[in-house]
DNA sequence: GTGCTTGCAAATGCTTTGCAGGGTG
DNA sequence: CACCCTGCAAAGCATTTGCAAGCAC
């Protein structure tokens, strides 16, 4: 995809009544110009964008939940108690996730099928499907075994 | 599972260095006598708990977090800011979950050869596995297509 | 010019934590 | 009887929202 200037971009926010902003458009082209699956919560986007120009954290907020809603972008939850977001980049099979409960580590893997198996899942129960995440919890051999306590 | 009297809980308790209290042993008989699959979060779980007796929620909290890392419980998150638990039965294909991302809408189906996928993944790395999520976001045929704002 | 968007700050909502008293092993 | 747990209230964080001003179309 080439940002800002993406026509399909622009025709989505218009065929859903949004407008284009300086400020929408900057984000998502941020997402585009950084490694594929680099996920960032809205606190370190905002925080990576203030060295440019500001853009406020409520924005920011914003403006996730709406790319995420149009399937710009994936919504990730890790358990963390906050949001990570990363470029959707359309592919039949995204790539999936491993986490450490224990230290927050994160490693990502190719979906192969699973995304097709999402699919036929989602037709079954005539969902119109926005996305497939498959997660595996576990402890990275770092922190194998377990502390006592946390 | 028998509870209160599960002398696995008791034994899984007492290796890692915790108390059996009688709020532990009645949140996780609580679990076990709901229907399989139903997931509460904290909030719920307390109110349900207050008909009988008091349990503080910020017991609840505590509790439920402890049985998660036991794996004992199931840590959902539906991506609504709250997170979800259920029992965790230890079977070796958990059911899994579908989510309207609009309304709300859970449906489980179950995960068949999935957990398998998730064991030899999860061997790859060397990690030492919890669980295996699979969901499935989109819009049930009740919110497509999708309302232009939210 | 209309009305969607932004920024700011206040508010909200879930979850965690400090602390003193209580109960388990 | 040491130390883990609980309950309570306060604190902590991520996220959302009200509102006035700004800007896209």
């Amino acid at each position: 995809m080439s940002f800002p200037k993406d026509p399909s971009f622009r025709n989505d926010l218009r065929q859903r009544g949004y407008r284009l902003t300086p400020q929408r458009e900057r984000i998502l082209r941020y997402f585009a110009e950084i490694p594929v699956g680099t996920h960032l919560s809205a606190e370190e986007l905002y925080q990576r964008l203030l060295e440019e120009e500001k853009i406020s954290l409520a924005t920011a907020y914003r403006t996730l939940k709406l790319l995420a809603s149009m399937g710009l972008l994936r919504e990730l939850d890790f358990a963390e108690g906050h949001k990570h977001y990363e470029l959707n980049t359309n592919q039949e099979s995204p790539h999936q996730h491993i986490i450490c409960t224990s230290c927050g580590l994160t490693i990502e893997f190719l979906g192969g099928k699973l995304f097709e198996t999402g699919q036929q899942i989602a037709r079954k129960y005539e969902f119109e499907i926005i996305d497939v995440q498959f997660k595996i919890f576990g402890l990275c051999p770092a922190c194998q075994p377990p502390p006592k306590k946390r």
